[in-house]
Order: structure tokens, then C-alpha cells, then sequence
DNA sequence: ATTTTGAGTATTGTATACAGGATATCACAC
DNA sequence: GTGTGATATCCTGTATACAATACTCAAAAT
């Protein structure tokens, strides 16, 4: 099976890895044609990948005078977090009891998760595949999509945190509790254990943000 | 204070008004080239607001192959609805309690609502900005906004269950039902009602289209 | 010294051009 | 009549071009 693909997702995945590693920081102005330069293709696809960023929050635009890294800003995590600890917890109701083998895999996770140290962009994605594969048994496809877009603005969060912290890894303790919860309460359990770790979560990053926007202007 | 709008925007709510108006059926293809001439524009803002369209889930998009409306599928409603059932209520949660003004407003719109007859476009604006104004006072602007682009999803099923049912208005009753729990049991009795209004709208629909796609190709 | 102003540059938003692939048409074979 | 293939047209995806707006920075004015 050959696979083709539009070069807007290709050039999507790049300049959101780009943003991943910092090498994009929040507030940087973002210059369609110097990405475009970079990448190696024109300004057309680049534009339609900095526009569907801006529509996922990630960017924002100006008419007139571009786009650049939408700045941290304690508030709008606060806003999609509640979202997100939502959705996710409903994802979880709607999802069969957590099979063996599954159970395992995100075991396995969490140890890579406690061995790394250090490099934050690896401990994120593995966050990320943690979520992934707690949810992925969740028929409603349409959740899931929604949920994975939504969850690229905390991810710039915990990123910022992590390395102006000193922080060199993340908890798997938040795992734990939710995999507890499920196996001894059932998905309404788990789900309301999840919510409850998102708020602990937020809770967490806004004492260390304080009030006010995280990275100032 | 003049105001500039981006050229794409516009296209956007004129294409969206088209495919509420249903002169852009399900099913049907959409040449950007033929809309660009409509509306007296070139392709490219035709084509952003199409990308941002597809992403929305309005449209469907196939390599070389361009944009179609996609087809309606129960199974999508069902999803979509189950996220917004969910959304919706944690909006109302969210919110401060209902206050005279705003109650008054929404008993207004449903003495509209009750007297518009065969009217599905009228109809599901109002249903809208019933929803809206339920809403508004949400704090979480990112949640609105989510489930504004949401919302897109079920009008057009409900425009199509309409029409092709014969059915002239929508009921209030949902409407009263959740105005009355909010009022005697407060946010969280009201977010519930809410949810549960929702599952009973789904259910509705679907045994209107049975299983299956609710238009065949 | 600070603010204003204006020419020049850079960059955006939109329009147009181009190339390759997809669809349609039609002739011909079976 | 149905199926197959060549060819011609259309359309999409991407690249490039253009015009208008926003920024830069130095010189003038307060």
C-alpha cells in the first residue's frame, strides 16, 4: 500500500515537532516563508499548516501581521485542562473494561516513563502514548480525534514547567492511581479518578505559574 | 472602529450558510473553483475555509480529489452528540446560576420557536441561539468556542430529519424540562437533565434513520 | 530628549499560473 | 449489451506573482 499525503499534514507534523522541541517559543513570530524556505516547499502548504495550528490554539493570528507562538497563559490551560479532564473521563466511560494486555503495555510505559530523566521532549511523548493507549479502545473515533488536538496546548504547558522547574521526569503516580481505580471501581471510577487528576494536575502548574501569564511578553 | 475581516472568514460563514441552507447538499462535490467565482473571490480563501470546514467534520477531503459534503451517518451524530451532551453539560456546570434576564431571554426565544411552522432554517437558528444564550455566561471561552464549531454537526442532521420527515417546528420541551431542573435542583441537576436530553434527541433521530446511513449515496 | 514623520523594506493576504493526476468520453472488441 | 482502453478535459494541489499593509529606522520637529 503506497501512501500518499497532502504535503499540508507532512508540513503540519514538522513545524508542530518544531514547537514540541522549542525550537518555535511561545510569543516567537512565525514567518511562513522563512518555514517554507526550511522545508523546502512553498508558501501555500505552510500557510494552511499555520492555519489549522492557529485553529487548534496553538498559534494565533493577526490579519495583517501573520501568526506567532500563542504566549502561555495560565488561564486558557485552565480552560482546555477542564475540557480535556472531561472528554478524557468520558472517553473512558464509553470504553471497554481495560483488557490484560493493554493493562500491560501501559505498565510498560510507565517504567520506560520513570527510567528517563532529563530529556523532556521523550517523558512527553510518552505522556502522550500513555493517554493513547489507555483511550484507544474507545469506539467513539470521533472523541479520540478531538481529544488528541486538544491535547497538544497542555503538552506546551508541562513542557515549559518541566524545563524552567528543573523538572527531570514526571510522576507516574497519577497513572497508578487511575489503573487502581479501574480495576477496583469500574469506568465511572476510573473516570471520576481521571477528572480528579486533571484538577490535581492543573492545580499543580498554576501554583508554579502563579496567577498571570506563565512566560511573560 | 472600522473592522477588517480576513477574506477566508467571510467565505467561511458563506459557504456555512449554504450548507445550512442546503443548497450544498450531503453528498454533494464542491469545486473551489465554482464557489471562488460565486463569491467573486480567487481560490485560495475559498480553499482555506474549505481545509477549516473539513477539519470541522462538515466536509470530507480525498487527495486529488477534492471536497465533498459529507454524506450524513448516524453513527456520526451519535458520536459528535455524546461529546456534546457531555460539553454542553459541563458548560452549565461551569456557569453562575441563571439569572432573571437571561431566563427571560430564553422563554422569548422559545415562544418563537413555538410559533415558527415550517421553517427548519429559522428554526434551528433559534434553537442555536437558545443554546447560546443558556451558555454565554460560561466562563470557559474555549469551551463555547468548541462547542460553537460542534454544534455545526447535529443542525445539519436535524435540518434533514426535518424536511424529510415533515416536521414543522421543534419542541420547547427539552427547553422547559432543563430550565426546570436548573431552577429546582440547580447547575449540576440542570447539566444532567441536559445530558440526558441530548441521549433522547439522539435516540430519536435515530430511529427516524434507522441503522445505517440516514442519506444513501 | 522624546516624539513625529516619512521613505524604504519586509511580510502578509490574495490572486494567478502550472503540472500531475483524476474523471469523463467515446471507440472498439467481445 | 457489456467491458476495456486511449485520449481529452477538468480539477486539484502546489508554486509563484502581485498589491496592500505593517514594520524599521533615521531625520526633523517639538
Amino acid at each position: 500500500m503506497i501512501s500518499r499525503v497532502p504535503l499540508r499534514d507532512e508540513v503540519y507534523r514538522q513545524i508542530l515537532a518544531q514547537l514540541q522541541r522549542g525550537v518555535l517559543a511561545p510569543g516567537a513570530r512565525v514567518r511562513d516563508v522563512s518555514l517554507a524556505a526550511q522545508l523546502g516547499v512553498s508558501r501555500t502548504p505552510v500557510r494552511e499548516a499555520l492555519l489549522r495550528l492557529a485553529r487548534e490554539g496553538v498559534l494565533e493570528t493577526t490579519l495583517g501581521r501573520g501568526f506567532r507562538v500563542r504566549p502561555l497563559d495560565s488561564a486558557e490551560l485552565r480552560e482546555v485542562g477542564t475540557i480535556l479532564g472531561a472528554l478524557e473521563a468520558l472517553a473512558l466511560r464509553l470504553s471497554p473494561p481495560l483488557d490484560q494486555p493493554r493493562r500491560e503495555r501501559l505498565q510498560q510505559l510507565d517504567r520506560r516513563l520513570e527510567q528517563t530523566r532529563g530529556d523532556v521532549s521523550t517523558c512527553l511523548d510518552l505522556e502522550d502514548e500513555w493517554h493513547r493507549v489507555l483511550l484507544e479502545a474507545c469506539p467513539n473515533r470521533r472523541l479520540l480525534e478531538l481529544i488528541g488536538s486538544l491535547r497538544q496546548i497542555p503538552r506546551r504547558y508541562l513542557a515549559a514547567y518541566m524545563q524552567a522547574a528543573g523538572r527531570l521526569s514526571l510522576s507516574t503516580l497519577p497513572h497508578a492511581k487511575i489503573l487502581k481505580a479501574l480495576a477496583e471501581g469500574g469506568a465511572d471510577s476510573g473516570a471520576a479518578v481521571f477528572e480528579q487528576q486533571w484538577q490535581r494536575g492543573l492545580t499543580e502548574l498554576e501554583s508554579w505559574t502563579g496567577r498571570g501569564p506563565a512566560v511573560p511578553a
